[in-house]
DNA sequence: TGGATCAACGGACAATTGTCCGCTTAGCAA
DNA sequence: TTGCTAAGCGGACAATTGTCCGTTGATCCA
């Protein structure tokens, strides 16, 4: 596909022992190059100015003065702009909770972590609800791959699924597959069924709150 | 957007009373139409052979015999012209489940009434996977639409939340909000998360199904 | 300092989607 | 039959996406 884009810091040869640079190290490493900042600006600009929809890729590129070419080879597509915008946010979000999962509140158990943290949840995708949305359909659409694979819900279904193992190795619900509950509670929580019962049936935070926590908080105490 | 497309039947004035089409009467219509019945032809053919996301529209209409135009006058994308490949699919698994509705099998109440439909559901969902997948990626992406806005999907949805109001209803399962429930059971059952837990982890059908069960009817059940 | 090398830049280009509009033709009245 | 009207056909066109490749400029060595 793309031609492999090196480390453009420097062309010295590596250091040894860190030849290999993971996605997140790369990733990490695009949000200092100022050629990437610069991209990134004139992204938030102009959808500031004209709304996500109507911003074109061509015109980003303009907007920042390179070539369509470069644009690409940093981000191939719409969707991994609005990824890297939305990264600190989701850096933030995610290390919150996965934090709280070394050093869990007293008292509560794993199923009144899992509750508290699904209130938590809910509140992020309400705030970023459109972003996420178009991350989605953008991810989905080019590389053949589901919501699920996305970097921000995998880290969101370990979560999920971690406290869902404890809740039932301390025998607060009973031993269900914990994978597949997980990826069910993250369908449950995507921006997709949120934005539809807000539109269609006009509900609030709460109320779809209290849904989700029925089913998969209630709904798994034992019988 | 587009122009209102007629009644391409007949130039003469409804018969009073019949003024109004339905989105439904429309479709009906369009099946047999052979205008249309030749742009399904030649879809079905080119899907056959190169597969969903290699045939464009173009493609679609050269191989039709007809304009560009002509073809969008009828079908907006390539998701519309999936949905009409499967409609007699779809058509007959929904009439098949309404009708159980009505007259619904003994014994069993109304919690096992949606226990054997969700079986069949994911039956469903299994055999037909890949084109909900792209109708859903096509649909969601014009019209920005969740793919629960997708009459498929509304229907179904519909059928889920009359078997849970009357499980509500008999005292099976406590009362839930049903609207919220059926909602949530459709985005779980949505092709993407069967498509990924299949991919991901290599579930089969009944894991899957299992999986469904234990949330949306063992769940429910009163504690 | 000068030349060789190569990564990376960016614009041109092909492919696709969806819209628009001039032309054809079917249907009707005289 | 002839002329009128309008439905709707279909190709041309604009917009967008993503790729390719000729060119540039930085680095390194002599």
């Amino acid at each position: 596909m793309k031609p492999i884009d090196p480390n453009p810091v420097s062309n010295t040869a590596n250091p040894p022992g860190t030849t290999t640079v993971t996605e997140q190290g790369k990733a990490e490493k695009n949000t200092q190059d100022p050629y990437v900042r610069r991209i990134l600006e004139a992204a938030r600009e102009l959808f500031i100015a004209s709304g996500l929809e109507a911003v074109s890729m061509h015109a980003i590129a303009k907007r920042a003065g390179i070539g369509q070419g470069s644009l690409y080879r940093r981000f191939s597509d719409k969707g991994e702009i609005c990824s890297m915008l939305l990264r600190d946010s989701t850096e933030r979000f995610l290390t919150g909770l996965e934090h709280e999962l070394v050093f869990p509140e007293a008292g509560s158990g794993a199923l009144g972590h899992l509750r508290s943290s699904i209130g938590r949840i809910v509140d992020f995708i309400e705030q970023h609800a459109e972003l996420l949305q178009l991350i989605k359909s953008e991810f989905t659409g080019k590389k053949q791959l589901t919501q699920f694979e996305h970097p921000f819900f995998r880290r969101l279904n370990e979560f999920l699924k971690e406290l869902l193992v404890r809740a039932a190795a301390s025998g607060e619900i009973p031993a269900i597959d914990p994978q597949f509950t997980a990826t069910a509670l993250i369908a449950v929580l995507s921006p997709d069924l949120y934005l539809f019962q807000q539109k269609q049936y006009g509900s609030t935070k709460e109320q779809i709150t209290a849904g989700i926590l029925a089913l998969f908080v209630d709904g798994l105490q034992p019988l």
